[in-house]
DNA sequence: ATTAAGTAAAACCATTTGGTTTCATTTAAA
DNA sequence: TTTAAATGAAACCAAATGGTTTTACTTAAT
């Protein structure tokens, strides 16, 4: 791995298998490093530096508590993934088909209905609250 | 580059600069390398190397025409990135802000306008026509 | 006040990666 | 039928990548 010197964009980031399990294990809830090198079978040294990868392509970021840091997911850095990969679908399923794949995929607890009147609402709504999308 | 002797992923695939925008060039048409190549500031053999780890990530896929090797894009692969993804959106933006997001792009010539009604007929239609998703 | 836990940082290493140059092969064109 | 165009493939190279071990620094706990 050695120093990242220049600047990890977010598709470098996402290139290796243990920084995306890495995310998942996230998604849950923050962790503390040694935490995460428990889910691997390498050293907590070789975390570190994937956690710098993923932090430097701001999709964790990195807290002190006490003498453990904890890292969390920040997911919104996905959206650059998700533009890019959206470009790609105008000219392979168009967007329909995408929204039928969403919506099918709905079965989790933390998914909203879309109600057709929400989508109507979303249309015209151009500003895009929060953090950059 | 070297022998890629073990498969690519797409997500590896997609992690170089160059190889995304071969991606991107080939959205518009089917292109021999030496075409492909005077995008770039590099030689034609390395641009065949990318194709190689494009073609191997089933990404694009190359026929030969007279003495040219034309290559296309198959962007049916990008299902498992948007696959992916999608399951960080779980936790992210709920999929009504992914479904804004979408809407409030769709300015482009391909896309489809996507009406109430629409939505609400693809939520209920689990067959999910066509290759793949 | 010591000791142990948790991490950071540096030095090191093998393999992979992204590029090059060179040579061979196939096919279109003069 | 030569010749030129387009590609394929191999050998080579520097830098990046993914890992290790070692040493040092903070902070909690005894």
């Amino acid at each position: 791995m050695a120093a990242p010197r220049q600047e990890h964009d977010v598709f470098q980031a996402i290139a290796d298998p243990t920084r995306r399990k890495i995310l998942r294990l996230l998604v849950e809830k923050e962790l503390p490093i040694s935490e995460i090198t428990d889910q691997f079978p390498m050293s907590r040294t070789a975390i570190a530096k994937h956690l710098r990868v993923l932090s430097e392509a701001q999709l964790v970021s990195g807290k002190k508590i006490g003498r453990e840091k904890h890292y969390r997911l920040r997911p919104e850095s996905l959206a650059e993934l998700q533009e890019w990969l959206s470009y790609f679908e105008q000219f392979w399923n168009n967007k329909l088909t995408m929204l039928k794949y969403r919506v099918e995929h709905q079965e989790d607890k933390n998914s909203i209905v879309v109600k057709p009147t929400d989508l109507g609402k979303a249309k015209t709504n151009k500003s895009r609250e929060g953090s950059e999308f």
